[in-house]
DNA sequence: CGTTTTTATTAACTTAAGTGAACGAGTTAT
DNA sequence: ATAACTCGTTCACTTAAGTTAATAAAAACG
């Protein structure tokens, strides 16, 4: 299962057998079920995630109403805005199936920036490129319509859309549940 | 006009002398004139920004009309997509208004990362700190409806309803230029 | 200064999403 | 086994955004 990570990191920086020792000793691999929670509004946490299989969801309430604003599956890495600035959590994260992640932490950071200070530069060089990503993604959000969003999920992600819900999928596309099964018929028909 | 930079930087670090020195050898203090061009469509630049004054903008061209996703004002620093993948950009940058912008690449990175390592860690920090804003606000877009957005900017970010015009801030909130005039009809009557 | 171009508004019409409610299939719990 | 709940679908109705076009207002330019 380690391996999953390390092929992952491999394409930015070959890892020394040291570095990989040193990953395994923080012993951050952990199995969650479907539905557990990884954190709740409210709360404060500093933990950071990394799906090596499986896929969890982040989703606010509103109203009692749960709106899914991301999905992260294997090989995505999420930091929530909690554990960047300390504020409690205005969404959860939750299992969608069952998973296996890696479940980081700022002590255990510190220690491979201090062992390992490369590990500095493969987390600047991911976290840009995840910036660069996110924004894209957000362009191409503000540039479509819901059904080209869906589309779009179509061919890019796929397995996303036989893994989740609908309505999980609706709130995500920025639509209720009712017009995703709507256009789903409208595109049927065409 | 370096002060600027220096104080954001020493928010998360204090800089010695000799960095600021440093920073400053690099000569990457740019002035420009409202309407010009920081990035075209097609073009591959590893061009890096931060505004120190003024405000730029990204926008695509689709099919003739452009469809603008971003500004950015005072403090706010752009990596554009193709300087982190190499690819030729998908969307263009330009000046809202006459601006002084640092101008940054690779290379630089490179002389001041040797020179002193710890900038390695800060634009670290930054670059995650802007990951998870940037997911944020793309969870505030989702999460409203483009009135609501139009509001929620009218308290965050004032000074931009002002600065720029309304056809690119209607497709900064999603909508057509002809739905953000009808939409300020319909909520000055209320 | 007036002309050209750009930007904002308005209107009429079309299309799609939101809302509230009802229904049925499938799942879970007791 | 049956009741309760979840999830997806459908319907009728309302609301808002897209589209096309015309016009007014403002800005840029020579």
């Amino acid at each position: 299962m380690q391996d999953i990570l390390f092929d992952y990191i491999s394409k930015y920086m070959p890892l020394s057998e040291d570095e990989k020792k040193a990953i395994i000793a923080l012993e951050i691999f952990k199995v969650f079920k479907k539905g557990d929670i990884l954190l709740k509004e409210g709360q404060i946490s500093k933990n950071t995630f990394f799906v090596l299989k499986g896929c969890i969801r982040c989703y606010y309430d509103v109203d009692g109403q749960e709106k899914t604003t991301a999905f992260y599956e294997e090989l995505e890495p999420l930091s929530p805005l909690c554990s960047i600035t300390g504020k409690s959590s205005e969404y959860y994260i939750a299992c969608v199936e069952d998973s296996i992640l890696i479940v980081g932490n700022p002590d255990m950071e510190k220690i491979l920036f201090e062992k390992f200070p490369r590990f500095e530069k493969l987390c600047r060089i991911l976290s840009e490129e995840l910036l660069a990503n996110n924004q894209a993604t957000f362009d191409e959000y503000k540039l479509s319509s819901p059904e080209a969003r869906y589309l779009n999920l179509l061919k890019t992600r796929p397995q996303l859309l036989q893994r989740v819900p609908q309505y999980q999928m609706a709130s995500f596309l920025g639509i209720t549940p009712q017009s995703l099964s709507r256009m789903r018929n409208r595109l049927i028909k065409k």
